[in-house]
DNA sequence: CATATGTCCTGAGAGC
DNA sequence: TGCTCTCAGGACATAT
């Protein structure tokens, strides 16, 4: 599930092709039914053939393709998309293909297993509004204050807002899981209970957790879906310290067990004795 | 407006 | 063994 480690290694290992030339792009054949593609294919080529890739960023969970044309091609990996250089995992998930005019990489590919991923031409005015209104600060760069800002007054659980993305941009369940574990901050909490201290150890939590997992590419799970842009695991899963970890021993703690409970219809994995509510002592004797 | 829930999708794994 | 069921969670649409 790719989230923001994730798609800044798939956006690095494409980085290669910045300087190349569009020569066509294309929908493989897919016996499955097809991923969202804005807009159709047969106008989506007009205005990209011959454009050249003048940058690639990323927006969030977002590879962005920025053309000399000044549009940009947005993939949205989603649960399973993988945008690669290299062969795909499979060639019948295969959804979209950008034709290059390079030497040494002659083609993009984007695959989705599940195909809930996305592929869109967006003109700058459009990502403009995607990344001015639609999404929070990057998470890579957010600070305390502008986290006390944005979910301060917020009624949810601190993990439940964590992954709203107009808030907050980048992270998704399993990095919320590892960030309040960092931070020392118990997943149910209601953001406006947090204290200005808990904030700054969510935001260096975050800082901390994204820089980590980009430096190991990425966290391939036990699926093995993620691959970075030459189809190779990533290596973070083997430094979780909560996540998919029910029933070991907490490493910050070295005695509690990690706990999983349910938000939101998702897992969500902590450490008990780490990650307490501060202030009300717990009740005694109704154990 | 803020928040909660349902939906899409496929393959893995559980249970019978 | 082979069937059915449940689960995984990105973002968005719809409901409260």
């Amino acid at each position: 599930m790719p989230e923001l480690p994730e798609v800044e290694t798939m956006r690095r290992g494409v980085l290669p092709i910045v300087g190349s030339k569009i020569t066509s792009v294309e929908r493989p054949e897919c016996k499955c039914r097809p991923i969202l593609l804005k807009p159709r294919i047969d106008r989506f080529q007009k205005r990209v053939d011959g454009t050249k890739i003048v940058a690639i960023d990323r927006l969030g969970k977002r590879v962005v393709i920025r053309l000399s044309s000044t549009e940009a091609i947005v993939l949205e990996p989603r649960m399973t998309g993988l945008v690669l250089l290299a062969d795909p995992p499979s060639i019948e998930h295969l959804r979209f293909r950008i034709s290059l005019s390079s030497k040494s990489h002659r083609e993009l590919l984007f695959w989705d297993r599940r195909g809930l991923g996305t592929v869109q031409l967006l003109s700058s005015a459009e990502l403009e509004i995607l990344e001015n209104e639609k999404l929070g600060p990057d998470a890579l760069s957010i600070t305390a204050q502008q986290f006390a800002d944005r979910l301060g007054k917020s009624q949810r659980a601190v993990k439940v807002a964590l992954l709203d993305q107009s808030a907050v941009a980048g992270i998704g369940n399993l990095y919320a899981a590892e960030i309040l574990h960092v931070a020392g901050v118990d997943p149910t909490t209601c953001c406006h209970r947090i204290s200005r201290s808990q904030w700054q150890r969510i935001a260096d939590g975050t800082s901390l957790v994204l820089q980590e997992a980009i430096k190991y590419e990425g966290s391939t799970l036990s699926d093995g879906t993620y691959r970075n842009a030459l189809n190779e695991s990533g290596g973070y899963q083997n430094h979780h310290r909560v996540y998919d970890c029910e029933g070991s021993k907490c490493s910050r703690c070295g005695e509690a067990t990690i706990k999983r409970i349910v938000q939101a219809q998702r897992s969500t994995f902590f450490c008990p004795k780490c990650q307490r509510k501060r202030g009300i002592h717990p009740s005694l004797g109704n154990q």
